[in-house]
DNA sequence: GTAGGGTTAG
């Protein structure tokens, strides 16, 4: 007898494996059908079979059913409770992962190294690190904490969460660490804008003395962290140390450096790249397009899109979208903006996500077409979110619509109540309009909520070394020299045909800050500076954390004609080329 | 028989 039924159970059980290997999941539904009117169900090696299916299927809440069925002497069985957790922490409800864990912790089982990094992971997806730190102490306290999967796990759930010292934590109390440990901590820089710090710490790892041979993971992150921040010069290190590693036929690291070097402006090194590579996958291409779209260069981007659809190996997905539009938002391109926007839609099914809508409210407001704006704004099937009203608020700003501006700003106060910047533009749009009284209000109205301007600070990097600046800076070493360069370039300026525009920044400064402030804003010091620290003909780099503003946008224009420049600026929200007194954004942003 | 990290937009 008893051996008949071990006979059945290894058929059943070798039957299962094939439909899980085809996931066939009707075949396999009649065999469960089957298991349970013979009452085999119960057993540990059929219902792990069972549990497999389901969770390859996809099939969660029969996956559930065949674990509540399972005998309770089964219920010790620690390996069938690991895949269970599993498959929800990887396709959710995640909540039942973590519960789950908890029911599995009151019928006195200890979670082990593969139970934590499951559970890890549902916390993760849920971004609840109280959860996460509740597990934490399990962790502690089962013993498991110089596991390395167990650590990457906990420093990706506190990345994730975004406790980022909580993960540098974890990271440095490990007293062994495998690469996964370092690339978790990498990510976890990279991912909470920490860029810096990945790119310090990567150093670290290369250079320790454990000889950690870096991954593509390694690389793919580091590379993306340099173009965060637009560090081209750490960027080709990197470059040239995957080069030396054998990493150069890796397209993963290649698409990475694509999006590095455009988003350095070295959007020719980008396309050679990009050549170079081997497989055509759908991120590659959208890296490129939109490396195209932030520089404004939308001939390019619209002009590898046609390609990308010519050749016919990839299909174009939603980002690849978000790239086409906002090229056409950068370039100006209404008409081909709306045709996209429809294609998309009708010809290859995607369906509009917010960021797709923002790209349209840009492109409409930009052309001021205001009220189309606000058709398209109701036909929305989500609820705007804050880049949806921002957008709208900057296109009544560029045409001088008081009324919309206010109600955007309206909008913009119930998603982010905190962010100064929004203010600032309506009270931009008032002192355009001459309604000072207006301005008045919003001023009073920050002031009432202890809202204060972000203060507006540009970067150089000249010698491999960042130069700061804020605005009014006089704390750089070179200061004096600065200030006498832009008194310098202001009267050739002014020769050539320059009339300061400072109304509506007047009115748009600090309280605290005097009047002529525009005089020194911190991208002409940080330009400034590039020009007496470098050869004649150097192209400079500058980013900013804040919008350029009108004449600054002028100023920079003429600087780069009467210097013969190329300068750069990389503000918020775009690239900005000047070259030869016109820049590539065609006063358009 | 189960496991952890990575690229595109915003």
């Amino acid at each position: 007898m008893y051996q008949t039924m071990v006979r059945a159970i290894s058929h059943y059980t070798s039957l299962l494996q094939t439909c899980i290997n085809s996931k066939a999941i009707e075949p396999g539904k009649q065999l469960h059908a089957h298991l349970i009117l013979n009452g085999l169900t119960s057993h540990a090696p059929i219902a792990t079979k069972l549990l497999n299916l389901y969770t390859a299927c996809n099939s969660l809440s029969n996956a559930h059913l065949v674990f509540d069925r399972i005998l309770p002497n089964q219920l010790t069985n620690l390996f069938l409770w690991n895949i269970l957790i599993r498959a929800f922490a990887w396709n959710g409800p995640y909540s039942i992962a973590i519960s789950l864990y908890h029911q599995l912790l009151r019928g006195g089982l200890e979670p082990d190294n593969f139970t934590f990094p499951f559970v890890l992971k549902a916390c993760s997806a849920l971004s609840d690190v109280q959860q996460g730190r509740i597990v934490h102490q399990d962790v502690a306290r089962f013993g498991w904490e110089c596991d390395v999967f167990v650590g990457a796990g906990l420093i990706d759930m506190y990345s994730k969460c975004g406790c980022v010292y909580d993960a540098r934590q974890v990271f440095d109390e490990m007293p062994v660490r495998d690469v996964v440990v370092w690339n978790s901590m990498l990510a976890a820089y990279a991912h909470n804008g920490l860029a810096e710090d990945a790119l310090s710490l990567c150093n670290a790892m290369v250079l320790s003395p454990g000889v950690l041979r870096p991954t593509v993971a390694t690389l793919v992150t580091v590379v993306s962290a340099a173009a965060d921040i637009a560090a081209v010069t750490q960027g080709r290190e990197i470059h040239g140390f995957s080069w030396r590693h054998g990493f150069e036929g890796e397209d993963k690291v290649g698409t990475a450096l694509v999006d590095m070097y455009a988003k350095c402006g070295s959007l020719t090194v980008a396309r050679m790249l990009f050549e170079r590579l081997k497989e055509t996958r759908v991120v590659s291409w959208n890296a490129m397009i939109a490396g195209y779209a932030m520089h404004g260069l939308a001939t390019e981007a619209l002009a590898l899109f046609e390609e990308m659809k010519r050749e016919g190996e990839v299909t174009p997905d939603h980002i690849t979208f978000v790239g086409v539009l906002s090229a056409c938002s950068h370039g100006g391109l209404m008409d081909e903006g709306r045709k996209f926007f429809d294609a998309m839609v009708r010809e290859y099914s995607i369906e509009p996500t917010v960021q797709h809508y923002t790209c349209m409210v840009d492109l409409l407001g930009h052309s001021g077409q205001l009220n189309e704006v606000c058709d398209l704004i109701r036909k929305m099937s989500m609820k705007p979110d804050s880049g949806v009203w921002g957008s709208l608020l900057n296109g009544c700003k560029l045409h001088g619509n008081v009324e919309l501006g206010e109600l955007a700003l309206e909008k913009l106060i119930e998603l982010e109540p905190r962010d100064a910047g929004n203010y600032v533009i309506l009270s931009n749009i008032y002192a355009q309009a001459g309604k000072w009284e207006g301005v008045a209000r919003v001023r009073k109205l920050m002031k009432e909520k202890g809202l204060k301007k972000s203060i507006a600070c540009s970067w150089i990097k000249v010698k491999n070394k960042v130069h700061g600046f804020l605005v009014g800076d006089l704390s750089h070493y070179k200061s004096e020299e600065i200030y006498a360069e832009l008194d310098r370039l202001g009267g050739l300026m002014i020769e050539a045909g320059y009339v300061p525009d400072i109304g509506p920044v007047f009115h748009d400064v600090e309280d605290d800050e005097k009047m002529g402030m525009v005089f020194s804003h911190s991208e002409r010091l940080a330009i400034a500076f590039g020009l007496i620290s470098t050869p004649p003909g150097t192209k400079l780099l500058i980013t900013k954390n804040l919008r350029v503003c009108d004449d600054c946008h002028v100023v920079i224009k003429f600087i780069s004609k009467i210097t013969e420049r190329e300068i750069t600026v990389r503000d918020v929200n775009r690239y900005h080329h000047f070259k030869d007194g016109t820049c590539s954004c065609g006063d358009y942003w």
